[in-house]
DNA sequence: GATGAATGAGTGTTCATTCAT
DNA sequence: TATGAATGAACACTCATTCAT
């Protein structure tokens, strides 16, 4: 891809997940990169499609990720908290922390409601499958029958800790920190009480 | 307050939620209303102000809620679940599935990124004072020193309910008892566990 | 309707009829109403709604014109000379001369191409209006069965001299006295024929 | 010339014939040949360039055919039906129904009452021309001085089945054959009313 | 011959707001 | 209380054209 194109894309992106699409005026997004309003449509074909283009980026970042996790367990495949404190830094820094999947997921949850498409990807990449790995996980491991509740335990905790110091105002390395403490203490008492049983 | 007032306020408040203030013109509130873009400024200062006036009766309405959790609290001091189940009950109806509370936490929830005010209000009402009371209540009937994160265990997995249910899409009966089956059968396991030891 | 709506009308043609509604700009027309471009919008929806108005007032003169020429006609049934060089006075001073018909009539002509609705208009009435009325007129008054050819006779050359004089260039008093001699020229000798025989 | 240019040239006319030149785009048009934007302007100079192009080429067929209608005329010299509707069937093939011309003469009309050019060769080749030619035709045959009336009402009628038939909507064989049927009927009543006096 | 990249000027349109009535 | 009329600023987008490669 061009130089351009691609800093128009990040561009964009740094504005869109500050206010959403909407509040973001092509003008802003050119003054920052430095090229004339024309010259986007050279790029791309519409405002639009600047977005659509950063949620596929996203969603190919996404699978990758999936598929990086899964494998990442195959080895310890007992829940010992090691292996998945492990397994949850690399979802922590290569994806809620990540510069780039932070930012689309600001966006997501601002476009969310207005837009279908994004309320897709909102709902799969915040909830379903999330939740659908926590579930398929644990069930695995503990053979339990209420596995999916178990997942929503473990990992709501750690959404509500992800709105609370990620998807707000502006990620800062205090932020990270702070939400690393909360996540990773709750996942060793997590896996305390699961395995004193 | 007069009628036109009103009306202005309840529609702003109905289509503000559905897409966020700026995606929201004063004509459209105009026209579901049926008067002229004039005269919402007889009425209001500004488009901001109608925000920032259905912020300010949501905020009356949350303060308001906060004492009626806590007197309804009182009279069952002890961690029933049938006590609990009648205080979250009041929470949910009177609050999360509140025709005009649900719309104000989600029109929040959009704003909250742009908008210093509302992100106040956010953390607020959706993090910080539920988890607050929760806190309290635990600290209080437990006297474990992890009051804290008892709260998060028990509102977390609330919270994700209502965003899953709740806070997407269109308020149906549906989603509704899908969040209330939810919700209520976590407060159970809950209170299950915590009796348990 | 306000003054400001019908300067708009009025500019609006004058400018649509030179040169096609497309190569005229809503910034055209204001700077010569004297208004700035966003107050245009408060009278008409649209640039289209412009023209659209425009039609509807050109076809509400047409009709109006179509009456006038028949209940002309009954006084003087025979087809003598100077009773038909009457009803093509009016038909020559009131519509194709006439300053607003005469303009709207070049405007149709050239967004008749591109737009339904101005080919509706423009066929029927610079075609099928014309040599219908003509038809009616000369099966009346002559009984005979190929009124509709003596139609094309008569009308044809007319309309030849008016695309000639009167819609093309500008329209002046130079033009209007060559149509109306050649056309007179016409008619005269057109009904010398027809009662020689 | 190359191929590349003589697409342009074909598909601009294609499309100018439809809806005028303004309403087509560079874009339009380089979409439908398979090239870029800017390679056109290795071709032409200007979007200009294009249509002067296009009225060049019309212009010296328009002449070409002059002279062979004048020498089609000196064999059979006398006003007879046979001999004038073979000249009439040149002059409807190879010009008003000939893929070339026709969609010149619908561009011509079109941009005619916006650009001096334009209006020149339209007046020229739909009115001048053919009335110039006819003249002296019935001149030579009739001796009458009346003859310039005499080229009007013989080619009034075929102006206006032309316009009628050939010059809107999309050009079709139904409608090609309707005009002939139109014209060719004319011709034969106005040279029977020719030569029975 | 052709194109990738850029641009300046312009387009129609929307919007929040003002103000006299 | 309400509205008719107006406006300045912005917006997404289009277009013909240029120029280096």
């Amino acid at each position: 891809m061009s130089d351009t194109h691609d800093k128009i894309l990040e561009t964009a992106l740094e504005l869109f997940s500050r206010q959403g699409c909407d509040a973001v005026s092509i003008r802003d997004i050119c003054t920052q990169v430095g090229i004339k309003e024309s010259s986007v449509y050279y790029h791309f074909k519409n405002k639009r499609a600047i977005a659509l283009e950063l949620y596929s980026q996203f969603e190919a970042r996404s699978l990758e990720l999936m598929e990086r996790l899964a494998s990442a367990l195959e080895s310890g495949v007992r829940p010992e908290r090691s292996s998945y404190l492990k397994v949850c830094a690399i979802y922590f820094d290569n994806y809620l922390c990540d510069s780039f999947c932070n930012r689309v997921l600001r966006l997501l949850s601002i476009e969310q409601l207005g837009d279908r498409q994004a309320r897709t990807l909102y709902r799969r990449w915040l909830f379903d499958e999330p939740l659908g790995f926590q579930t398929r996980v644990f069930a695995a491991l503990t053979g339990r029958a209420d596995a999916s509740y178990l997942a929503v335990k473990f990992y709501a905790p750690i959404q509500l800790y992800a709105q609370r110091w990620l998807l707000t105002g502006t990620l800062s390395e205090g932020d990270k920190a702070a939400f690393r403490a909360d996540a990773n203490s709750h996942i060793r008492k997590f896996f305390a009480e699961l395995t004193r049983r």
